[in-house]
DNA sequence: ACCTGAACACCGTTCAAGT
DNA sequence: ACCTGAACACCGTTCAAGT
């Protein structure tokens, strides 16, 4: 049922998702979904709870390392498939089930690896923000994966005017050229992230796969 | 006009913000709005730009690292204030002139760091990843910065199940302690962004006040 | 150039009622 | 328990018309 919801703003976006056309999809009256939900809002919640639970859960027992990149990767993926649920992740306070597993995981694993209390809030705010805003940015790019050098040029054409020198240089010196892709700027952000996590483990726990 | 729509919006939600509510605002029939825009999404373009405009431009010529935590924690600010504008930037794909602004002023101040093109790249896309996926977790707290003890209390409580322990240790042991602050996160994260940036500046320009 | 009333095809949701 | 029709107070936007 959430599941259909999910797909309806996969096709049409989120503006696409109504209790009406949510209805129609499950061959139902719309008033019916009030049975289920006292309001959209509920449904919203479970949404994005659905759309938490498809990310990988890092296992506390296996590489620290490993299992911190893998969990995040996944993130980027869902989000990607799902951007429309970046915006509905601001205005949800009441974390769902699978949410709530997450995080469960990700700080047992944390934890496990050998961070103190304070430092696994520290990387776990970092990582989590890193993944949202990456997320954010990816979706707000102004060229589609596909369609890049057409658009890319026109934008380029525009600071061709001479008011943005910096902005014309990134474009032509760096975007333009072949093989650019923003989205391998998600590894180098990922990598210094970690970096500071395992600089943070104290040297007795430090490569120990206990 | 755009001013009165963001003034709206921080009232009372990016919902609130509606063609017949800013007409009302303007002392004007909400037809007459379609004179100056042609879709209320040109409106929430302008209405983005203008809080991107809020956002305090690093100087090109001043010390790097302070001219860009500076920018950095403005922008922490900005949408902090208006917490409904992050949800917006998921779906704005075309700039406005304060965004261009502002993008061209970042840049400048990196390169003019001595940072190479690619870095510029990498530390830009990490560096915003974290100012807007920070704003998105800060402003999906489970509580609000005044009522922060009792609905925190609450949450540990329903943990104490002892189905999520890590969740219930970090909780007791580090969010109910006192003087816990989400936002000190921020500083946290900065400075791991800003080491990284540092440390890629070739030694030549290193501390180069130029 | 600037503004507007009426209307259309939508929303989420209430309420009272059906099986 | 599960579903529904009619209705209400909203949306964004079109169109034709006013000054």
């Amino acid at each position: 049922m959430l599941k259909r919801a999910v797909a309806i703003a996969d096709a049409g976006g989120l503006e696409s998702l109504t209790m009406r056309s949510l209805a129609k999809e499950l061959g139902v009256r719309p008033m019916s979904l009030y049975h289920y939900f006292a309001t959209k809002d509920e449904i919203l919640n479970g949404v994005v709870d659905l759309v938490f639970g498809e990310i990988e859960l890092p296992a506390a027992d296996g590489d620290w390392r490993t299992e911190v990149s893998r969990r995040a990767t996944s993130a980027r993926a869902v989000l990607r498939r799902h951007s429309w649920a970046i915006a509905l992740m601001e205005s949800r306070t009441t974390p769902g089930p699978a949410t709530l597993r997450h995080h469960e995981a990700m700080l047992d694993t944390l934890r496990s690896a050998g961070l103190s209390l304070p430092m696994t809030g520290h990387a776990y705010a970092l990582l989590d923000s890193f993944v949202y805003g990456f997320a954010i940015q990816e979706s707000a790019l102004p060229f589609d994966r596909d369609s890049a050098p057409e658009v890319t040029q026109a934008i380029a054409a525009q600071f061709s005017s001479g008011e943005y020198p910096r902005l014309r240089e990134y474009a032509v010196e760096r975007v333009m050229k072949p093989g650019y892709d923003f989205g391998d700027e998600f590894a180098y952000g990922l990598g210094v992230i970690l970096d500071d996590i395992e600089r943070s483990i104290p040297a007795s726990d430090r490569s120990a796969e206990r």
